[in-house]
DNA sequence: GTTTCATGTAACTTTATATGTTACATGATG
DNA sequence: CATCATGTAACATATAAAGTTACATGAAAC
């Protein structure tokens, strides 16, 4: 399977609308990730639904965020995606009647489950105000090195 | 992606083999598994690579379980598999040169690294043998459950 | 030694899923 | 009413697992 990069895609959105007000038209943000319009409407779709963010159509329409970003985790953008599947690999068959089938699944359910459960919780963790928290810090780092750089 | 089930296949496999002498067959180990031989040489070939199994050509020939069950975890056979990627998630794309993708790929990364630590360690912590008693257990659970309903 | 059996492997097909694209309907603004 | 922007369906592309076919290689049986 190809791997799944929406939430990746969708974080590096919201972080580039926390970083000035909006609205952002879904083409802006597409141009910013190199990527399709639609793309972004698909994956923004589920946190309009949400009330993370609001879009509106016309002129001046547009994506804005309506939410307060330290009150929404990593875990909650996660969700809004659908919650697709977090591991690459799974059983064979669910459910199955052979016991053999049956003693690896409940083998690799047990690993499987934790793993799933310890991502979700540093998920839940992680705030998008952090998150942007941090962005912030890394754009001053770099004026500051540029500023080094004219006064060494 | 497709979701990957060569884990799963590959331990039920071992599984059949531990429970009786070998050598067996592509096509039986198939056939037991509702696949294609070619399937079977195909995720057993990096366990022949390290010595879990041996595999024989010609009249007589097959696979043969060649490791001592108690001393393969798990995490072993995930390696002779070729350590296949563990989540289903992963960054828009790695090294970039945005700083807001460096910002969501540094929070994404340490959730998704712990996520794999952890998984890897629980596959660590199972070896073949006690997935072979766990078995064994299921097979007696069943075998005296008829005989219960026989004689109630 | 020839036939039969079994693995080893390349090449191709199928399937599932994420991603990219096109087309068009819907609604808001000027 | 023309323009802009979202909403969404439909279709195309890309990637990787799983399934299949074909054939070469080597071992055992006869």
């Amino acid at each position: 399977m190809k791997r799944d990069s929406r939430l990746s895609g969708v974080l590096h959105v919201l972080l580039h609308m926390a970083q000035q007000p909006g609205p952002f038209t879904s083409e802006t943000l597409a141009k910013a990730m190199d990527t399709n319009p639609v793309v972004i409407r698909r994956i923004m779709a589920g946190l309009r639904d949400l009330g993370y963010v609001r879009s509106e159509k016309g002129h001046g329409g547009g994506w804005t965020l309506a939410c307060d970003l330290s009150r929404v985790t990593l875990r909650d953008v996660y969700k809004a995606l659908g919650s697709p599947a977090l591991l690459a690999m799974a059983n064979r068959t669910e459910a199955p009647g052979c016991l053999v089938e049956q003693a690896v699944n409940a083998a690799l359910d047990q690993a499987f489950y934790d793993a799933e459960a310890l991502l979700l919780a540093r998920l839940g963790e992680v705030t998008l105000a952090m998150l942007s928290d941090d962005l912030r810090r890394r754009l001053g780092a770099r004026k500051h090195r540029a500023i080094s750089a004219h006064h060494p």
